[in-house]
DNA sequence: CTGGGGAGGGGGCCC
DNA sequence: TGGGCCCCCTCCCCA
């Protein structure tokens, strides 16, 4: 008996030492993949680096060349080539701009566009890269209902004059790669494109008015004011009526709740936003593609035919894009894509940005061989990718058919009585003003930027997170008259009053 | 039935 | 006067 019970503590023993030697080992292997797991994550780090410095050194190069190249132009052939008016015809023709289709078209005649040509290399992962495509669009004069192209009654240069600011046109969206087949554009251009890549104190900026890139990027309009249009700085909004507007806006900002109804704005770098998600770099495209449709709400294929004046002039004239890449392939229509390289900090990964993005790659007429841009005023180029109050993103557009925009859900999505202007660019719902839009979007980009300091709650409106506050105060200022419940709603005593007043939820 | 959160709309205030 | 901002209300959904 003694025997057996020695053996079988000697068994235990030998058990025990067992175990912790196959956990021993279990935890060095585990180790060791981790280990290597990180160099091989580091090292691809450092070659996705190197990769991009050289790809914005090429950039650079080119773009180098370009000048020179239309320098030489310059010299060569100092007269104008309407480059304008040569898409005109194929605008004019092919442009598709009812029922809130657009389409633009690379005309067939033109020779000089190269497929595949990207105007900006995407710097984009890492620290800080920010790519910027900056498009100015002073020129839009009013298309009025339907197309107008006002540049047929104008033969005068077309990229000249700054008394066009305010005008939109709708041509074709053109990147001009191949200086000597195009005329230079003169002095005033209208359009301007500014890069700004690699880190954020880099900034690459390049003017049409001055020389590389030419972008002939017409602004879009719909409206039939054309007296508004003609004149004046860009209006933000537009008049009522004529203009809906998508906005893609990211705000970055982060507010902390200090659980006293007081919020604490950090600006978006709070180390402590906990649920701050870094979206995959390169990947979401906000694809801007032509032949919209916009009753079906179908967002990425939103018309590239963008801008209205709105907005522009809020914080200066220009668009800024982030990743533009303009492609032309045969006669396909000229597709834009958008996207965001960075959403910053203060965005998860809502689930119908991803399913936006699954559809737009797997949307065969997007061309997504570059990732491309985040529109965003100039101010935000300035202020790189920091936080910023709002408006950092916001693409503006004009729809002719306002019966597309009809919001869906509740409510009808938007404000009834206003005019619905304002165009979620994931959704395409309409909404009265654009804060409005701003904190609907964070339901598709998923961005939550007012945090719960007593929990790990974060919530999109402010008003949300207010009322959240009353779970850790455990404050109940609907009470019911009917009895002794409390409640931290206003909704749930509406709700519980059914039951002293027999009504049912549900016939 | 209650608690909690998501999200849209309305209205007031300010510029 | 209109737009932005903020707050609140409300409806809805889910656990």
């Amino acid at each position: 008996m003694a025997d057996c019970v020695v053996f079988h503590t000697q068994i235990a023993s030998i058990m025990e030492v067992l175990a912790n030697a196959a956990v021993a080992n279990i935890c060095k292997l585990v180790d060791d993949d981790y280990a290597v797991f990180r160099m091989e994550i580091n090292q691809s780090q450092k070659e996705n680096r190197s990769l991009r410095r050289k790809l914005l050194e090429l950039k650079v190069a080119r773009e180098r060349a370009e000048r020179t190249m239309r320098e030489r132009v310059l010299a060569i052939r100092p007269s104008n080539v309407k480059i304008s008016d040569r898409y005109r015809g194929t605008a004019r023709g092919e442009g598709n701009l009812t029922g809130g289709h657009r389409s633009f078209v690379k005309p067939a005649a033109h020779k000089t566009w190269k497929d595949d040509q990207p105007i900006t290399v995407d710097e984009g992962i890492g620290t800080s890269t920010q790519h910027v495509i900056m498009i100015e669009s002073a020129d839009a004069e009013a298309a009025g209902p339907g197309v107008k192209l006002e540049r047929s009654e104008r033969e005068e240069d077309p990229w000249h004059s700054r008394d066009t600011q305010t005008r939109a046109v709708v041509e074709p969206l053109v990147a001009i790669k191949d200086p000597p087949t195009i005329a230079p554009a003169p002095p005033r251009t209208r359009h301007r494109i500014t890069e700004v890549s690699g880190t954020q104190n880099a900034v690459l900026k390049s003017e049409t008015d001055t020389d590389t890139l030419t972008v002939t990027h017409r602004l879009l309009r719909t409206g039939s004011d054309p007296e508004r249009l003609g004149k004046g700085p860009l209006r933000y909004p537009p008049a009522p009526g004529t203009d809906y507007l998508p906005v893609f806006n990211q705000s970055q900002r982060m507010v902390h709740s200090r659980g006293d109804g007081e919020m604490l704005d950090t600006a978006g770098d709070d180390p402590s936003c906990s649920y701050t998600t870094e979206m995959d770099p390169g990947n979401i495209s906000l694809g801007l593609e032509t032949h919209t449709d916009l009753s079906r709400g179908d967002w990425n294929r939103y018309s590239s035919s963008v801008y209205s004046e709105g907005c522009l002039d809020k914080k200066g004239e220009g668009l800024v894009v982030d990743e533009v890449t303009v492609k032309v392939e045969g006669d396909a229509p000229l597709t834009w894509n958008v996207d965001k390289t960075h959403l910053g900090e203060g965005y998860s990964q809502g689930r119908d940005f991803l399913d936006y993005r699954e559809s737009l790659e797997t949307n065969p007429n997007v061309k997504t061989h570059s990732p491309l841009h985040t529109v965003r005023d100039r101010e935000s180029v300035s202020t790189s990718m920091g936080p910023s109050d709002s408006h950092d993103h916001v693409l503006f557009d004009q729809v002719l058919n306002s019966k597309g925009q009809r919001a869906k859900g509740r409510g009808g999505g938007a404000t009834s009585g206003k005019e619905k202007r304002f165009l979620c660019m994931f959704c395409n719902k309409g909404f009265s003003c654009l804060q409005k839009v701003e904190i609907h979007q964070r339901v598709h980009t998923g961005e939550k930027p007012y945090s719960c300091t007593q929990c790990h709650m974060r919530f999109a409106e402010a008003g949300n997170l207010k009322r959240h506050q009353r779970v850790h105060t455990g404050e109940k200022p609907f009470g019911c008259t009917q009895c002794h419940m409390r409640f931290a709603q206003a909704g749930h005593l509406k709700r519980h009053q059914r039951v002293h007043t027999g009504e049912k939820s549900y016939s």
